[in-house]
This record gives C-alpha cells, structure tokens and sequence, in this order.
RNA sequence: GCCUCAUUAGCUCAGUUGGUUAGAGCGGCGGACUGUUAAUCCGUAGGUCCAAGGUUCAAGUCCUUGAUGAGGCGCCA
C-alpha cells in the first residue's frame, strides 16, 4: 500500500488532500491531539481526533507508544505550533502500548536509562536524530570516494593475520571449547579448527585494503572492527565500524588533505540533509551542558561544525606540539597528570584536548611521530627518528583519524618488522607488494562511531550506535 | 585493567550530627476541562532505600565485601 510519510506530508502539506498515515503516538494531549511520529523525520505530525465520531475504546487505547493508522483531510492547523494537521476521520489503533508499563514518557529520560532500554531508544526524539545522522553520514562516506574516484574493497571480517599490532582479538573457532584438541604441547591445535589455523576477527582491514590500491590505485574499506581490549571510555566499543582509504602514489601531504576534504564533505553533507536533526541535537546539548560552569562546556555544536568546515585545519609537527605543550602554561604549572618534559613521550588525551580545545580551537592534524610509538608499517623520515604518521585531533572527541604514509622500501619496512618482533615469515603476502611494483602510498583509518560522535555531540559513544558491544554487554 | 563517584516510588531526585510514620516533581490510575504543544486543574495508588554481612538501644544514613552503572585514566579509531 502507498502512502506517504510524515517527512513527505510536511513538505509537500497538500492541504485539501484526503490522507492515510502511520506511526506511533509520541503524546496524546487533551484527549484530542495527537502527536505522530513514523521516523522519517523529526518533526511531529499533529492529528485531531475526531471525538464524537471516535468510539471510547479507541480512545482509551491512544497512549504514547501506541501504533496507530489515521485517515483524514490535511488541512492548516488551526492551532499555533504546527502549519498543518490532520482532522482524522478514522483512527485505527494497529498495536497499543500499554502506559503502565512503556517506558518511554514523553518527558526526559537519562541516556543511562535508555541505554538499559536500547531496544527502545530508538523510539525517542535523541536517538532518531542519532541515527537519521548517521545513515546520512554512512552513504555521504560512499558518495565522497565515489566521486573521486575510490573503490569500495570489502576487506575480510574473518583474519589469519595476526600481526595488525592494532590491539587484542576475538578468536573465530568452530571448535567445541568444552573438548578442545590438544598439540603436543598441551595447546589449542587450530590445525584442527574450521579453517585449519588459528583465526580471529579483524582489528583493521588496512593490510589487506594495501594490496588493493597497490593495483586499484585508490580503495577504501567501510566495515565492522573489532578490539577484544578491556576499554572502559566513552571513546571505545568493542565492535565499531571503521573507514580505511589508502591511496597509491600518494604522500603524508596527499593523505591530510583527503582526510580534511572528507570530514569538510560530510558535515556539509549532513547540514544539508538533517539541518532539523542537528538543530535539536544542538540544544540538547545545550541544556545538557547548561548547569556546568563555562569552561567545561562544549563548543556549542553548530558552532563547532561551521569552524570545522570553513577554517583550515592546524596541521603541525609532533615535535612542534611537544614545544608547545611544554611552554605551555598548564604544563609550567604543573597541572598536567603526565608532565611534558622529555621527547618522544606519547601525547595523552589531556595533551591533545589542550591543543584542540585551548590552543588552536579547532581540528589539529598532529604529524611525524617518533618512530618508536607508533605502528610498524608507517614510513621512516629522512632524520631516522620520526615516521610519517598523521593524527588528526577533534574537539570533544580527540583522536578520530589515524593514518601514514606507509614504508614502501621492502628493506627499511622488513628491518623496522624484525625491531618491532613482527613474524617477517607470516607476512610474506604483505611483503610482496614492495618486492613487485612497490610505490609511496598512504592511508588512513577513521573510527566511524567517533565521526558520529563529533557530528551529533553525543558524549557517549555508546549512544552513536545502534546496538553497542563493550565489555560485559552484548544485549540484543 | 586502574582511580573516583553513584545506586531511595515507573522516571528524575531530596532525605540534616544515625532517631521513631522515608518525601517532592514528573509519569500511572480516576475525575474535570476541551484548540492542546512534554496541556492544565482536583483526587488517588505506588517503596525488599542495590545485595549480603557487621557496628549500634536505634541504620536509607556508619563499616566490610560483592553486584550494577556513570565519569576519568591507560590501550586506540
């Protein structure tokens, strides 16, 4: 059956129009207006009950949460707060709620009680915009490195590579883990397992996504990652989907400018398909924030994304915001927990907000890291002290990319693997692609969640994502 | 994994130096009103004070252990 949804109605308000619509009363005010909404959009549709024409225990059953399916003239709504309403002839209740027991009022909730309530939350003005978001931001990712022309590799979810370096990993088996088989050794024999060997979910499809643009010029990955790491953040999911790009022939410099041009492309992206969703999203945050003293509030969130797209990111050197934070004056002061003294220390989120957040008020690219923090395939500078890695440092959120150009020399990559004690004889595969036509090429890595994140303003990450997994939580 | 804080009605919270019958607002239910905007007004029901143990004449309040949650840190995206 065709029919039109609430987004279609309030746009197109053929006012006249007799119209069939659907969706769940979110609250039904003076036993006579209610408020409907069906997801695709964030504004409500007001329908006024006809109550005469109405029987009682129909009536009774209008309750927030209630499904229902309404036929009436559109007309201007004779009310202040809407432009038109439905005068409904019929109301047919398709699955009523029971109020005493929905959760969901229509008045505030924490994001704690609805994340007890996930299979819910959806059905809340927060998590629709949420979510609406980031649908957008998912197809605008497609849309950009379509248009220049990227090709989505699938990488694989299922891995026999062990040697990502990028954090601990669920093992795939399809042994029974009550009678595991034994080596010799007294060890789990994976030779006997499902695909002979010890697999794992992946971590990162960055390795594989390298053979790819070693001869499709340009791919990028857009899939689920998992980390088995103990992290309790507001940062960190056990499950998350991550971007990969990785270009051939390309440099650190080419690699910076892909990524700012990318985040430029989806804020704007979604400023222009979600504007309302945003908006709400902003005061949200507002009053979220309302009671914390000035300087521990949020950039105000449109406020942040205008300055994201419009002012060029800061991009400096490690070394460049090492001098910076250790002439700055919290760290003078000795208000840091982890002071800045000598070279080559990692930078801690208290280092990053302080350059995102007080500094330079706006994206940081942090490049050329000391070699020794950072992964092994990342391409060594000319000084044998710094490689070719590049952070970018967002406010509220911190890291949301990591990349590098990639070491393309078969000798430096195979030495700095044998440094870092990764199994040179495993990764023969990865190997092969500097032995046969190696090229400079770089790449990067976005945590999609954290993208969601910095865009909506949501505080918990847990809350950007429809069905969160972290540790002791698999619901649903 | 570490640190800090929290857990009281369906939800959000208050509960004084330990003191006798644990409160409010919202929500629910009943009623009134009928162009409302998280409607409003009147009435009403609703509690294993997270759990177990302890101290005390007396514990929501103090102590111990545990569970769960939140925030921070580390690991990173």
């Amino acid at each position: 059956m065709q029919h039109l949804t609430i987004k279609q109605i309030l746009k197109q308000a053929p006012v006249g129009d007799t119209l069939t619509v659907h969706g769940w009363v979110r609250t039904f005010r003076n036993e006579q207006f209610i408020a409907l909404t069906d997801g695709s959009t964030r504004t409500h549709l007001q329908v006024v009950v006809d109550r005469e024409a109405t029987p009682p225990e129909t009536l009774r059953l209008i309750h927030p949460g209630a499904a229902i399916t309404a036929t009436g003239k559109l007309v201007e709504s004779l009310g202040r707060g809407q432009d038109v309403e439905i005068q409904a002839d019929t109301i047919t209740i398709l699955g009523p709620s029971d109020p005493e027991t929905y959760p969901i009022q229509p008045k505030r909730h924490t994001l704690e009680f609805l994340r007890k309530n996930g299979h819910l939350r959806f059905r809340t003005q927060t998590f629709g915009a949420v979510f609406r978001i980031r649908h957008h931001l998912a197809l605008a990712i497609h849309r950009f490195f379509d248009e220049r022309g990227f090709f989505y590799l699938h990488t694989p979810i299922i891995t026999a590579s062990d040697a990502e370096g990028a954090g601990e990993m669920f093992t795939v088996t399809a042994l029974d883990l009550n009678q595991l088989p034994k080596d010799e050794q007294g060890r789990v024999n994976f030779k006997e397992d499902f695909f002979g060997k010890h697999t794992h979910l992946t971590v990162s499809g960055q390795l594989e996504a390298e053979l790819g643009a070693l001869a499709l010029s340009k791919v990028y990955t857009f899939g689920p990652t998992f980390r088995a790491e103990n992290s309790n953040t507001t940062r960190h999911l056990a499950e998350f989907w991550m971007i990969e790009p990785e270009m051939a022939f390309a440099d650190l410099n080419d690699d910076m400018n892909l990524a700012e041009d990318m985040l430029k492309y989806l804020i704007r992206y979604v400023k222009d398909k979600a504007a309302d969703d945003l908006e709400f999203l902003a005061q949200r945050q507002a009053n979220e924030e309302k009671n914390l003293p000035q300087n521990e509030r949020s950039i105000p969130l449109l406020e942040k994304l205008d300055n994201t797209l419009t002012e060029p990111f800061a991009r400096i050197t490690y070394t460049e915001a090492f001098d910076l934070l250790r002439n700055s004056k919290p760290n003078k002061k000795g208000r840091f927990k982890f002071p800045v003294s000598e070279w080559g220390i990692d930078l801690q989120s208290e280092h990053e907000r302080y350059l995102v957040e007080k500094k330079f008020k706006k994206p940081v690219i942090v490049t050329d890291y000391p070699k020794d923090i950072k992964a092994f395939y990342m391409r060594l500078n000319d000084d044998s002290k710094t490689v070719a890695a590049m952070d970018i440092l967002v406010p509220g959120v911190g890291e949301l990319v990591g990349g590098s150009q990639r070491e393309e020399r078969y000798d430096l990559l195979v030495r700095r693997m044998e440094e870092m004690h990764i199994p040179v004889e495993e990764m023969q595969w990865y190997l092969d692609t500097r032995r046969f036509g190696t090229c400079p090429h770089a790449g990067f890595g976005l945590g999609f969640e954290r993208l969601v994140q910095f865009v909506t303003g949501m505080a918990n990450i847990r809350d950007v994502i429809p069905f969160p997994r972290f540790p002791g939580n698999a619901a649903f």
